[in-house]
Parts: C-alpha cells; structure tokens; sequence
DNA sequence: CCCTTTTGGTAGCATGTTGCAACCGTTGCA
DNA sequence: TGCAACGGTTGCAACATGCTACCAAAAGGG
C-alpha cells in the first residue's frame, strides 16, 4: 500500500500534531472556527474548498477532539461545529503561524487580515518562547532531550 | 486543472504561512533542522522518508528562503541545509506545535522527545498570546480586521 | 399547504501527488 | 585501486485532491 505516512506513533510531539491536523485545510478551517465560523457552509464559503473536502476535514478534526458538532444555536435543527478546549489550545500555533507570514510574506503596507486585542484594537505583541525561569530563548538556546526520565538522557540524536 | 489548491496570494497571514511551508514533511525537516540535521542523509534517516520526496521538499524550501544551501561545514565536496533567518523564525510555530502535541497526544508519563532549555535542561514555560501591552489574552479576546476582500475563491454551481 | 431556495452533504471522474524500489554518477576512505 | 556511502533521479502504482453534477432534508414565502 502507498498510502499517506502517518505520524501519530513518533515520539516527537510535533509529528503527533502534524499528523492529528491532518492537512493545511484543516488548519483553515480551525483559523475560522476561532474566527467565529460555525456553519458548514460559511466555511465553504470562507475557503472556497470544495465540499466533499471539507466533509471529510470536519469529520477528521471532530473525530480527532479537534471540533465538535453540536446542535445549532439558532434553533434550526442544522448543526454547528464549535472547537474543543483541545482545539483552542491551537490558538498559539495559529498566532505563530499569523505572525510568521505577516512579517515574511507581505510587502510593508500590504493590507492583510489581522489579529488584533478585542479591546484596545491593537496588534498582538510577538510571540517569544522562554525558559521556565523566565529567559527568553532563541533556538540555539534550546535541546531535543529524548525520552526523559527512563533512558539515559541523551542529549545527541544518534541512533 | 486540478492542482491543489494555493494560498499564496491569501490575504491571510495564516494561509501564506501554511502555503510557504508546502506539507506537513517541510515543517519536520526544518523541525530537524532546528535539532542540528544539516546533511541530506540526515534528514532522510531521522525522518524516514523516501529521497525523491525530501530532494522536492528541500528544493521548495530553498526556493522559498527557509533553508539555504551551504558548502559543507566539515571541508567535504558535499552540500549541508541551514535554516535562514527566516526559517529560524519560525522557531515558535515550532515550539506551539510542539507544546500541543506534548498535552494532547501523550499519556501521562509516556516518554517523548522533550525541547528544553540548554543551560539549565528544563522544560520551557508554555507559549503565552500577549497584548501590546502585555495582558495574556485569549481566543475570545482577540478579533480579526479583515481588510477589503479583492477576490473571494468561491464554489458555485449555478451560472 | 405548495413551491422554491438554502443547507449540507454524496458520487463519479480526471488529474496531481505520494511512496516505494531500482538505478546511478560522485565522493570519501582504507 | 576498490568499495561503500552519499545524494540524488526515474518509473510506476496507489492514493488524495478538486471539480461538477446530483440529491434529500429543512427553511421560508405566499
């Protein structure tokens, strides 16, 4: 069989992740959800997927914890699909990857949608990654430790 | 034509982002990269994948400025992939995804590759979403300005 | 009620992409 | 010099994606 490589039996979170998303669709899709889409057809509308995609990529991320579908909040007997607390737990993947491509792939003063403080309709400040004592870290600042506490920790990867 | 379906031109951050990286494989090998794979063959063993995918995926990374093709650093004939500025950016990407797997899609207790803090081996504090001012905000205190819409990818059946 | 439109999907097909295995020129090294 | 490792390329089969057509149930209007 040739099917698609899966990742959820790594033993590195990241992959875990990668493969419990699924594809980049489904990490549209969830943008939406926080965005405050909850029918299926605004997200049809909203990314212009086709819908037999977008069936499937509902289906996956609900089975996955990712959505759940639930009975519509307007009373019609449609369903909505809302994130989980997993699925909100994206929401720093999402800032990251918002401010990775506002700061990369958008000329100074191109218009783009933006993520801003309800309140003060301000910019979000960057995302910095830090210690547990508060640091902040840069990637070099940073190691992969593989299995942490029953092995010898090792801190090359050589297999 | 049935291509799939490119975000490049998104108004969105988001979808920019996950258009640039291409596939899940992309987001592994630069995770790699950050854990100090340099070499082709690397790459192909850490990751397991089949050469001519990973020759495409460091091609395409290369070309969209995430890596970049240096002489070898040990003096050999052969080629070594870094990451670029740009591509060190997209250390908290990284980093959320990976906090996300760590919560989500492990059991308690069960081992996994850990990223920590190289001077004192710990754990890193768990990504915060700030305001400009520094209040730690949620999915619901932010909103999203869209910008004028100059072209809205829809699905219609009807003429 | 009856008719129409919207909603939320399926089904089928063409094409693109992925994964695997085989092959191959270069480079490194003993 | 010989041989293994490195860094690919090529060809093929299976699978995924995107598009269009189609459809049943639910809303909605009169």
């Amino acid at each position: 069989m040739v099917t698609r490589t899966r990742f959820d039996d790594s033993d590195c979170p990241v992959a875990r992740s990668v493969d419990a998303i699924g594809d980049w669709w489904s990490l549209l899709i969830v943008r939406d959800a926080f965005d405050g889409s909850r029918r299926f057809g605004e997200f049809q509308r909203s990314l212009g997927v086709a819908k037999n995609i977008l069936t499937a990529r509902l289906r996956t991320l609900v089975a996955g914890g990712v959505l759940e579908s639930v009975p519509a909040s307007d009373g019609s007997a449609y369903r909505e699909y809302v994130l989980t607390p997993k699925g909100e737990a994206l929401f720093p993947v999402i800032v990251a990857l918002r401010q990775w491509g506002e700061e990369n792939f958008f000329a100074p003063g191109e218009p783009h949608s933006q993520l801003v403080d309800r309140r003060q309709g301000h910019r979000l400040r960057a995302l910095e990654v830090r210690s547990a004592d508060g640091r902040r870290l840069n990637p070099d600042d940073t190691t992969v430790h593989k299995t942490p506490v029953h092995k010898t920790p090792t801190q090359r990867s050589e297999p």
